[in-house]
DNA sequence: GATGAATGAGGGTTCATTCAT
DNA sequence: AATGAATGAACCCTCATTCAT
């Protein structure tokens, strides 16, 4: 197949995020994704300047992905509270499926090198902030409309999304345990304190 | 040199966790940390059978640490409440010195090599599982005393945790911001919805 | 584009003797050379075997075009002392142009892979023979017409060759500096001793 | 063999310049200088930092002994045309028990990488400088003593050295031909050209 | 003839680990 | 107990060469 396939390169920003994902920016190595995705290793350098171009060039693209799934979910006609708990929902599961929280919520993953760090940090922090904006905006609809108590909503934003890596943490680390999404959203909505 | 080397080991792990802490298990070396340690990187191997080891007990010291400080904190005489805030307070400003949330917060970090994976994640879950407990216990005696409403400790207990993470998460990705700790406890423990 | 493709092979002779005299064998890569001629890489092996074979087609035609120069100016009508001067004056004009003493004065070039090495050096070897011939002959003439003193015309030749090289040499590593040809020439000429 | 040879360095240097001047820098591996030297691959790199450092360094110990070797010559008690002779001699010998006029005569090695080259011209430029100073000393001392006519002292050093150089490159190109030194060095001392 | 995507052997470099002292 | 020079497996990346279109 000499041609130039056009899907080699989504076929390896597919495969390298998958076991970047799994196994990490250090773990994974060019020739565990070029074997993945079917290709010689040398072919990943015709699409890739190198390792980090692609690891940055996968995170662009998953969170494009996020991103897109985020509006989508924020134009939906529902009440703020149903926007907040689909996104839980889905994003709990698809991390599950993919086994990793990889990206949007770990910044850990970027304790790297620091030539890799410099080019993937300010990427990073751009697309999270995109994220934190469109959360941030749904949680600011909900106060207006007093389904939620007046509070700054970035920051409860990035409270959420920490509260959906809960989700999948705790799936994570203790399989066997069903994880009850319903009690920590409850939680995040509700709080801890009792009501007077 | 050869009076207090008692202490080797010691200051290798004292070292070994600021370093991994701030760069990873794979961008830290031996020689980092052996430089670091003031010693030379064959003595380390006297100390430790591999580097994976050296990981796993850098992550038992940590944990040993934070579970000590957590019963010191649940036996003061204090409500159940202040003692959250004040386990809180002291763990943001603690990453934050530390420049990372590296172990407590990030199973990422253990998306390392299998080989190592496999050596870590049970000892991780059973004291992350002893650090939980610590929390729900506390948690739970705030339930009796009616500081708290009626919910599974152990899952407030994760969330808990995870808020702290959102702590120093926030503080991170935007160094410039002050974070204001005391929003993030109100909505921990007040939750995000309007009171009715 | 399709018109006058036969000129594809000396487009890439052209272009590949600039790059291989400023880069050097190794350094220079067969898509620089296709880039710089304007074709694809798969065309440059349409007409030459390996790189190794244009390397030895490239210095081949170098050797001739230089043949062909002396040998124009052998024929013409000035003193053999003023053909040294012109070959002499050109040469080095020609060498600062192309920015290398390639080939010629540089059997160095040559150090390269024994398998490269093998290939070029008899193809060498028969036109610098050539080139020295005809520098002998006209020294072979000087000597005749009492312009020059008996001498080994062979090794003169040699020895005159080596002195063009100097005089592009000086340029090359100091190249604030003007080189003063004449004295170079004078030198070469009349030698260092005093006349008694 | 564990223990810090103090030899290692110069065996690397002493095989990478045997090497390295008979191969050129890119046909050179770090594996057959370290095979030469009967070290590892990674050896080498506790004492030099990278390939081209390594070349830096063999150059500079060549043009060192270089040098030294003409301080010495430059003091002896004899005339200062046998002073050229004796070096020319050596040098001569020298470079074909080398295989290679490898450095001192030859720039065109240093047609490399910008990256080499930028590291490598200024070191050259400075040792080529003081070797030519030095035999530029001994020929103002025959100027002075009537050995030699009045010429800028520097251009015939340059001058010599070419000599040197042609003296070997006949060899090179014509291995059954004896060298005949002699000749090459009247063709320098008394010029080209019949005296009247 | 011409193309350029794909290949994969080969080379530079790193670094966990060993072991003679 | 401590050292640190030496090792060599492993990994990233390059680039000459091929071949389906």
């Amino acid at each position: 197949m000499r041609t130039k396939n056009k899907h080699t390169k989504e076929k390896i920003i597919e495969n390298a995020l998958r076991i970047f994902a799994q196994e990490g920016f250090f773990k994974t190595t060019v020739d565990d994704i070029a074997q993945a995705a079917g290709i010689a290793k040398g072919t990943l350098y015709l699409y890739f300047k190198d390792k980090a171009s692609l690891y940055v060039s996968v995170i662009e693209e998953h969170f494009k992905v996020g991103i897109k799934y985020l509006n989508e979910v924020q134009k939906e006609k529902m009440t703020n509270t149903a926007k907040l708990q689909k996104i839980a929902d889905n994003w709990i599961d698809y991390m599950i499926r993919l086994k990793s929280s990889f990206f949007m919520f770990s910044m850990e993953n970027v304790n790297l090198s620091s030539k890799i760090m410099k080019a993937v940090k300010p990427i990073m922090n751009v697309y999270l902030k995109k994220m934190i904006d469109i959360i941030a905006r749904i949680i600011g609809q909900g106060i207006k409309t007093r389904e939620f108590r007046k509070i700054e909503p970035r920051i409860a934003a990035v409270h959420f999304l920490n509260t959906i890596r809960t989700g999948f943490f705790v799936t994570f680390i203790t399989p066997e345990r069903f994880v009850d999404k319903k009690i920590l959203l409850d939680l995040f909505f509700k709080g801890l304190k009792q009501r007077r």
